[in-house]
DNA sequence: GGCGATTATGTTAGATGATAACATCAAACG
DNA sequence: CGTTTGATGTTATCATCTAACATAATCGCC
């Protein structure tokens, strides 16, 4: 697949279950390492340990849900060691915030400048990424027309995966992570 | 007013300072009232108050601002209250909560089954809401090939507004109140 | 009007989410 | 090395939101 860089791409799939997660938060783990070398941040082993439980997770992860895993394997986790973390990797593009859950998930393509666009399922939690550029195009149409400059883009729309409507995706086209 | 139901419309402008506000809100109030009655809903003083005040504002409002004042008019106010007439207030469609913000600004068409929409600047803090059909539509469509169904939409795009840039909005057409 | 059912509000308490401020520690770098 | 910068520890607090139960107001009905 070319994947044309105006075409539809999906960053991460509704493929809870259907995969080997422990490779994919190995693959997760490994671009993040890259990443970090190119921009020359450091991905020390606490906020790799962060990473790493977010991505533990098939779906969106609370702070206070990390807080108390670390607590139990370092002796020593208080809130903001958590939110330093997440802030980090949020910078670092490595994981997206969740507004309207208040929960971080990881990012599908780590390094791509593109917005946060998910679908995020009301029933089973699991997300899926997306980056759709007819949407940032629209969007930032709407907005021209009142003169308003876009800087960031928090599109977060909830509803019921296919397995939950034990439905069939109509394509199975995209990379599903 | 026909309004053509494909047409892009401005449910609220950027208009901070260059309208009557009393008279905007009384209005926001006398159309709730409206709503509440048809759809056999009491909007009682307490929640008629709140609505009040957060169209008192130009800018989203935030939940223990509302309890401050709820505070000092009557002596008996806590979170629930301000909580629960919120709740009341957006199931009624009558405000909107921007999630990346957790705070609250009125809704500018209520009883329409519109998404939310908002342009939001990160300067002056004022809010815009659009009824962007196009956008809900390639939302839609996106889901559709992932066998998503679509409930709620949360858009929120932060940005500058044409104020705080210095500059002219490009169209002056559609309704911004 | 009276009365039971329903809905709204009061009240207390606490869960959850996030940050400020300062101390300490480790890595980077000349 | 030692200085500088950045990362983490630590304590405290603020902000956001909800549960649970008590009381009061309103509605529907006879």
């Amino acid at each position: 697949m070319p994947a044309a860089t105006d075409t539809a791409k999906v960053l991460r799939g509704f493929t809870a279950g259907r995969h080997d997660h422990r490779r994919c938060i190995a693959t997760a783990l490994d671009k993040a390492d890259a990443a970090c070398t190119a921009a020359g941040r450091r991905l020390t082993p606490l906020r790799r340990r962060v990473l790493e439980l977010v991505w533990g997770s098939h779906t969106p992860v609370k702070a206070y849900e990390l807080l108390a895993i670390l607590g139990r394997e370092r002796h020593q986790a208080a809130p903001p060691t958590v939110y330093r973390a997440l802030d980090f990797l949020q910078e670092a593009g490595l994981v997206h915030r969740i507004a309207s859950m208040n929960a971080f998930v990881g990012c599908g393509e780590p390094g791509g400048g593109h917005a946060g666009q998910f679908l995020i399922c009301s029933q089973c939690g699991t997300v899926a990424e997306l980056d759709e550029p007819l949407l940032s195009r629209t969007i930032a149409a709407s907005a021209a027309r009142l003169g308003f400059e876009v800087r960031r883009e928090t599109i977060e729309i909830e509803g019921l995966c296919a397995d939950c409507r034990n439905v069939k995706p109509r394509a199975a086209r995209g990379a599903a992570r």
